[in-house]
DNA sequence: CTCAACCGTTAAAACGTTTCAACGAAGAGA
DNA sequence: TCTCTTCGTTGAAACGTTTTAACGGTTGAG
């Protein structure tokens, strides 16, 4: 069943030296049609596969990118996948998709393997800051969604904190004063970032600091989103606040189910912002607000950056995108007392 | 940037030779214990990153096992991914995600890529029939979400024709006699099982052939639900049908989007039936009646079959699940006329 | 004190490609 | 006819590991 057949093998049976076959393979042009001929016609016979392992183990080169993101699940990232493959073919690459499920060891063990592949280069969200020690092994890194402090690698990212400030100034501008922001962990980045625009703009609108109270969650998936109703919704509703902030769009959906499941009502009870504005936003049970993001875009980008990573001069650079708000139905303003 | 450290110069660096530092590496009890340490400190100095193409060109073996998605946007999919993702690390492998967008010919660059990388496994959910044929090539291969028609492979599905009859019956049950299927191309097995099962639950029912007109999509994705909607209206009302019964659940999200957009109710005016049951289906605008599959459970069990392969006395098997119909809002009964 | 067994280490041979310098044959120009 | 190119092909040397058999040194038993 695996009787491994080799260049050697299709070079002996064509009546050929296995350079030959190496040209056939590599630099058609560079040997003699009927020779070809003859090459090809007897690979097909033996049913010939090469052996990528040996051919990057001479040549160095590996035809492939990899990209790992933070969850598979969340329709973010498979959008910004979408932009990242694209550039990738542009440039006659593979991407391999690796999800590190927001696990700081499997990340670890995705890019040891990565770095042990020699793939052509890693986008990663990671997890968290401690992963970006895991990076320097040599292969080129571009941080994706997440902007590098230090000037050793490139970033593709979305201005976060604008984007918190955009839906809690959309809260606010709609008569919120007690508010809440859902999501979590801290360690992620952009849970940070987007929180401490949050504040920003209560602190900018001359509310009082309490008047967002953050709920961290465990993770950015929808069964957090629901967990998180639920706490809200056992709060006495004097303390309650009457519109929520989600880190994310899953989360905001899970909100959202946990409160019609309660008996709550969007807006109404409870107006709810999200981030990302996946497909799905639009289509949830109430249409939800939501921080737009330019997902395909931050892929090409960051792709386009990581393929000229070892170009002679290159110079790591940060790139940031500007998010944007998009108004609907889950934040419908309040009628007036 | 490269000057690509090896185990010769770790060994050197170490004073030993290279085959010690090789059983520091794999096989660590082999060695002196001080001689490790003297070892894994020089690799961590000299930054020393083990090459996986040489290793894997000497051991044979590659550590990974790869899958190869139609569509990594579609929540199904990923579920199954982590399904696979969890068997797979149980049995110490690496999953690489390769998403065939439902192109033909990416996923045929795939399959010939991950040929050539000597994966230990693959699974592929096929664009279409013809891809099998790019299937035999010496690494085992499992089919997912589709049923091997020859005995040449394992494959793992979820029986469609029951699953589509469920549905169907559903809707007839509920007084529906003017129905739609939406869904394509036709070229996907799976269109085409749940197609049949409807048209059985429709004979089944004594209505004629006609009470299931079937609306083409040119794919499964929520923009295609969307078009789909927009035809649907633009029927005149008395030919159009009062409930559609969609090959996904992405479809009939879209479909419900468009219904909402262009005025009509759900499940009013249209009653909708979607299959999958991913996470957001409970969530959309109208929670949607779905056909729900046992998603996580579908790729743990190929991926066991797909570790199989390669046992001694090693026989294809077939693996058949069975769906079960979830009922929601989308199809609450019809008030009665 | 001898011999066998054991232990940690090593030299060298793979693994299957790609690549480079060199080769002979054939054709062109003189 | 002789030499100079050109063209197609080839032998052999890498690439960086893993693995195997053999090595010398130490230890324990007799």
């Amino acid at each position: 069943m695996k009787p491994s057949v080799g260049i050697r093998d299709v070079a002996q049976h064509a009546g050929v030296s296995n350079a030959t076959v190496s040209n056939v393979l590599n630099r058609p042009d560079v040997v003699a049609p009927a020779t070809r001929q003859r090459v090809l016609a007897a690979i097909e016979e033996l049913g010939f596969v090469r052996n990528e392992s040996a051919r990057q183990l001479r040549a160095g080169r590996s035809r492939v990118l990899a990209y790992v993101v933070l969850d598979a699940a969340n329709p973010f990232f498979t959008d910004v996948a979408r932009g990242v493959e694209d550039a990738a073919r542009d440039a006659g690459l593979a991407l391999f998709l690796c999800n590190s499920a927001s696990d700081g060891n499997r990340e670890r063990e995705y890019l040891e393997l990565l770095h042990e592949q020699r793939v052509e280069g890693i986008l990663i969200t990671p997890v968290d800051a401690e992963s970006a020690q895991l990076l320097d092994r040599g292969t080129p890194v571009v941080l994706v969604d997440r902007g590098a402090t230090d000037g050793t690698r490139c970033s593709v990212a979305v201005d976060d904190v604008l984007g918190g400030e955009l839906a809690v100034t959309h809260l606010i501008e709609n008569g919120h004063t007690r508010m809440a922001m859902v999501g979590g962990p801290l360690s992620i980045q952009q849970v940070r970032d987007r929180r401490e625009g949050a504040l920003r703009a209560v602190e900018a609108a001359g509310l009082p600091a309490d008047a967002l109270t953050f709920l961290e969650t465990r993770g950015l998936q929808v069964g957090e989103g629901r967990n998180a109703g639920e706490r809200l919704v056992g709060l006495p509703s004097s303390r309650r606040p009457t519109a929520a902030f989600c880190a994310n769009d899953l989360l905001a959906l899970g909100l959202l189910q946990s409160m019609t499941q309660q008996g709550l009502r969007v807006p109404d009870d409870l107006a709810v912002v999200g981030y990302d504005d996946i497909e799905f936003a639009a289509a949830a049970a109430v249409p939800l607000t939501s921080v737009r993001q330019p997902r395909e875009q931050l892929g090409r980008t960051a792709t386009r950056l990581l393929l000229g990573e070892n170009e002679p001069g290159h110079e790591h650079r940060h790139v940031k995108f500007q998010p944007e708000l998009v108004v609907r139905a889950s934040t419908a303003v309040r009628r007036q007392p």
